[in-house]
DNA sequence: TCCCGTATCAAACGCGTGTTTGACATGGGC
DNA sequence: GCCCATGTCAAACACGCGTTTGATACGGGA
């Protein structure tokens, strides 16, 4: 007698005001972007009064920034904790590194995260400068992967390193991102993201490809 | 004495209220953003009465259909030219069918045309929805990409091929949008998008080797 | 019982938006 | 000289935006 039944994401369990605004701002902005949706939006979708998202957030503004903090933390701390696995168990395996920074918001995609993780895309790119600006605190996070990455490659000039891990996190995006309406189109639907496992492996294929790494065993 | 000295983009050289308008509104959505700018922001840096966008144009989503389909022809003839040299001089070489899809977005970067080219990505991701349902129209242009490296690399099923097709697109897509100030923290200021030919070899290396193929020679 | 902090509500405020209007200027064709 | 198509202009339109206001309800502690 704890909880609730399941939560549909990992917000907490009780569902007053706030949290119905937090989670029906989440998804608008997830399916049509950041300017596309207005505070009435929200409340409409939330079932509350206009009132409401300023007496718990103070500004529409405020409401993405804890968002997507709130967000961007869960995505770090997965990762990190992947990528401290994996350089204790694998020590110098380069391709464990890319997993730890692929393998979280890959199967974000497929379970019902996928709000979260197009919320955070959304706000990279179109979000207000105050949610553009805490790009700084991820820059600390990703630092982290770039120097095991320079460890477990140690023949690898820094700035191709860098180069490389820019290019990793363009496919990364892109991936999270809206269009596999292109790739359906191309592919006359017979590529779907449905299979979590086989897109991680083609993810990690294509990235360590990009990295020279030799082909997985 | 047939024309004015050199036109800042690829635009008619008459310099009348259309084209400023023109000029004018893809400059400002490829720094701000669709959203972010107005239809008094545009004929402001116009120099032109707010009328004339309705007078020439119709609507602002009409003006931004006409610049998206317009650079979208430029970049598409381009890389539809270099396909046609590819599989005439090199026919089965897929590195070198990449390098056509490649190399002319990369060179837009670093000249007058990088502000064509985030118009481009930015309609693509934020643009209003008569904009984004031409996608389809790419994929055509796209397809025969496809088709080009499917016959350069019979051995690999075509939804792998697609796959990491849809995987380039990503690091293209990502390398002409906002986002070198993430990199350019994470490398000190160290790599930046400057040198050309560096930059395409670069992105042809990582791309070729996410597809399986063995360094260039 | 009274009180006060918490929360919700309908209504409104001021402002910026895309678009439209109607007047006015220009200039080549008859 | 007149006409009409082509542009340009200041002003205004209706509307949606984010935010604020002031009233009202609830509910546990003194």
């Amino acid at each position: 007698m704890m909880t609730e039944p399941t939560p549909a994401a990992s917000q907490p369990v009780e569902d007053g005001a706030k949290q119905r605004i937090f989670r029906a701002a989440e998804a608008l902005v997830a399916e049509h972007g950041f300017e596309a949706i207005s505070t009435r939006d929200i409340v409409a979708a939330a079932g509350v009064n206009i009132a409401a998202v300023n007496y718990h957030y103070g500004t529409k503004t405020k409401l993405m920034l804890d968002i997507f903090r709130t967000r961007a933390a869960e995505l770090n701390r997965e990762r990190t904790r992947l990528l401290r696995i994996a350089t204790e168990t694998q020590p110098g395996d380069a391709r464990a590194i890319l997993r730890a920074l692929i393998e979280p918001p890959t199967l974000w995609i497929s379970d019902d995260r996928r709000v979260a993780l197009r919320f955070l895309n959304r706000a990279r790119s179109e979000g207000p400068l105050e949610v553009r600006e805490t790009i700084r605190t991820d820059v600390r996070h990703l630092r982290r992967f770039v120097d095991a990455l320079a460890a477990a490659l140690p023949a690898l000039p820094r700035d191709e390193l860098l180069w490389r891990f820019h290019f990793a996190l363009g496919v990364l995006h892109h991936n999270q991102a809206a269009d596999y309406a292109r790739l359906a189109i191309l592919s006359d639907d017979a590529c779907a993201p449905d299979d979590r496992a086989a897109l991680l492996r083609r993810l990690l294929d294509f990235i360590a490809g990009g990295f020279g790494l030799p082909p997985a065993a």
